[in-house]
RNA sequence: GCGCCCGUAGCUCAGCUGGAUAGAGCAGUAGACUACGAAUCUAAAGGUCGGGGGUUCAAAUCCCUCCGGGCGCGCCA
């Protein structure tokens, strides 16, 4: 609101200036990124600065501090502004006037200024992350793609997008096989001596999977009875058996277990989705239709780019060496890819076309895939894919990779060593079980998702009090004590603020907070349009850290009763920080508690 | 070899759509509880922004190059 007054005044003040200097331009022309607002760090430098003029002066043809003082001439008499400066190079920096602030934060009190406001164009979204493989429990590295995608789908629906999340599940393939073989394996241990032969002749030279819910699994399929069928398990028992009459059965178990076990550690860790989808639906054929899904998706794309072989920007389906490839070449790609294999298999890649097409066709404006950071390289490809189909489809998608880098374990500062296949990894629900739901969030959310994050456990546990989201809570449980203090002391709070008398607010750093509480909205759109979460997690340190601050040095709960219009002003002000704090904490999937 | 991410205080990291004196937290140092919760606060200290070159009125930020670290480069998923 604050931010948007300067940024007003300076484009009227500019558009005066440029009629002045007889320029054919509009403000928009002459500067298409828009006025640039800052928020200087630094006392002295203003409330809010601009770089305005540094930026206009080589279009104008003038020095920048001429083009300050060029602005500065026309901004009318606004009382709202105590001071109008310019200052170092030509920045210009405006002060508010307290009483300014006072509005606002009454504004803020009675909910005539939003705390969240819609974005100018809101856009359907299909936000899918986590999307983990059914093979195993979900680790440190899916639980940070969990954290940012739940408070990113929070953040975009709060600030006026229509968002859906989902979870793909990667339940085809050879690696489904790989999990039902390894359970087989082990439940088969369970029952009887199995040579090293006879794992070798049954895994056919692949790794299996090994951790611990593997044998539970097992176990599970050997006490429940009825889990098998006496034939599958007489099929089962022996190496000599028909594969086929059991090993499907190992591999629905399987992954249904262990799917259910990730649905409970996300409904734990706070993360919900709107749909789940899987990929073996797209493989299923249809009656009446050519094929399965994915089938026809690579029949649609063969028959649009029949034309089209080799003209630039359309990749076209061609068979070379036995399989069918996909030019994505043509779009950027390293090398073209393949669809369908010589042995006459779909890829991967294929599925996710197919899946891709399904989500353009369900209508979205805009696709957010959340992928871990090892997936770089399946980018382009994945671009490519993406406007071959909106081409088909006649409905042009934005397609956005949010790629979160990994997440390295570390006791004692030491790494921790994660390897899948030996099953020493440690699991989001172990360490949700030892740090806490809302600490690890925060931990996660804390930095880039495009940096690699250091997860200090022992660090995290045993000293789990330093951590800074405790810092954010204990600011708002504060607020909270305070106000149940005023109800023990019967201070009566209006219902309505507008017209208190918030004069005594005369501190700098009361205006401080309250210029802080007003650029919420602002961080939350910025977040909106970088995708980076971790900006919003600062901001309510900060906010935290003002707030501690205030209260260390300043009596809010006056016992002079002449003070009793600076103690509801007070108590005003760390209401509307309380509120700041409960709905940004919120937006994190973090728990404001009203006492710790 | 090619591609992506990263290199900023002792440690973990912000800042990177170029702009004023490069910022936090932790650790360490020195302090603050007879009033609303000390899970807090205050102060000082800590920097060749990996090295070099370039573009610019202005570079931690953009470009080139080198060095170091991580990840990825299958008719795997």
């Amino acid at each position: 609101m604050l931010d948007r007054w300067v940024q007003k005044s300076i484009e009227e003040s500019l558009s005066k200036f440029l009629k002045e200097l007889s320029r054919p331009e509009s403000v928009a022309e002459i500067l298409p990124k828009g006025v640039r607002i800052e928020f200087p760090k630094k006392d002295g430098f203003g409330d809010i600065s601009s770089p305005v003029s540094l930026n206009l002066a080589s279009a104008l043809k003038l020095p920048p501090r001429k083009v300050a003082e060029g602005l500065l001439r026309h901004f009318g008499n606004d009382r709202r502004f105590r001071t109008i400066e310019i200052a170092g190079p030509g920045y210009l920096n405006f002060t508010f006037e307290q009483s300014a602030l006072r509005e606002t934060l009454l504004g803020f009190l009675d909910g005539a200024i939003p705390l969240v406001e819609p974005v100018a164009t809101p856009r359907r979204i299909l936000l899918e992350f986590v999307s983990a493989n059914p093979t195993g429990p979900l680790h440190v590295g899916h639980g940070r793609g969990a954290a940012y995608g739940d408070a990113l789908a929070r953040i975009l629906k709060n600030i006026g997008h229509s968002v859906e999340t989902e979870y793909y599940i990667n339940d085809a393939g050879n690696q489904m096989e790989m999990l039902g073989r390894s359970t087989c394996l082990a439940w088969r241990s369970l029952r009887r001596q199995v040579s090293t032969e006879e794992v070798d002749g049954f895994l056919k030279g692949s790794t299996p999977y090994k951790g611990t819910y593997i044998k539970e699994i097992a176990k599970l399929i050997q006490e429940t009875p009825g889990l098998l069928t006496p034939e599958e398990e007489k099929a089962a028992e022996s190496s000599t058996g028909d594969e086929s009459q059991y090993l499907p059965k190992f591999t629905h178990l399987s992954q249904l277990l262990i799917m259910e076990g990730i649905r409970e550690d996300l409904v734990r860790f706070g993360v919900t989705f709107d749909r789940f989808f899987s990929e073996r639906e797209l493989h299923e054929e249809h009656s009446g239709s050519s094929g399965s899904a994915v089938q026809s998706w690579i029949g649609k794309i063969r028959d649009l780019t029949r034309e089209s072989t080799g003209s630039a920007g359309v990749p076209d389906v061609y068979e070379s060496e036995g399989a069918l490839w996909l030019r994505t070449t043509a779009l950027g790609d390293d090398k073209d890819r393949v669809l369908l294999r010589g042995d006459g298999r779909l890829t991967y890649f294929a599925a996710d076309i197919a899946y891709h097409a399904d989500k353009i066709q369900r209508g979205y404006e805009v696709l957010i895939d959340v992928w871990g950071a090892d997936h770089h390289g399946y980018i382009p490809r994945m671009e490519a894919a993406i406007q071959t189909l909106s081409l088909l489809l006649g409905h042009k998608t934005e397609f956005r990779v949010a790629l979160i880098q990994l997440v390295n374990l570390v006791r004692d500062g030491k790494p921790v060593s994660m390897s899948t296949r030996g099953g020493e990894f440690v699991t989001l629900r172990e360490v949700v079980d030892e740090v806490g739901v809302d600490a690890t969030r925060f931990i996660y959310l804390t930095r880039s998702h495009e940096s690699s994050l250091d997860f200090d456990l022992n660090r995290a546990r045993e000293k789990s009090m330093d951590n800074p989201v405790y810092y954010v809570q204990y600011a708002h449980a504060r607020v909270m004590s305070l106000l149940k203090q005023a109800e023990t002391r019967r201070v009566s709070l209006p219902e309505r603020w507008e017209g208190s008398d918030l004069e005594p607010l005369t501190l700098g750093e009361e205006g401080e907070m309250i210029r802080f509480m007003d650029r919420f909205p602002r961080v939350l759109h910025d977040v909106g349009s970088s995708l980076e979460v971790h900006p919003f997690s600062e901001y309510l340190t900060e906010m935290a850290r003002k707030f501690h601050h205030y209260y260390f040095h300043n009596r809010i709960l006056s016992q002079e009763p002449g003070d009793r219009n600076l103690m509801k002003a007070r108590l005003g002000l760390s209401i509307a920080v309380g509120r700041v704090l409960r709905t940004g904490l919120a937006l994190l999937g973090v728990t404001a508690p009203e006492s710790m």
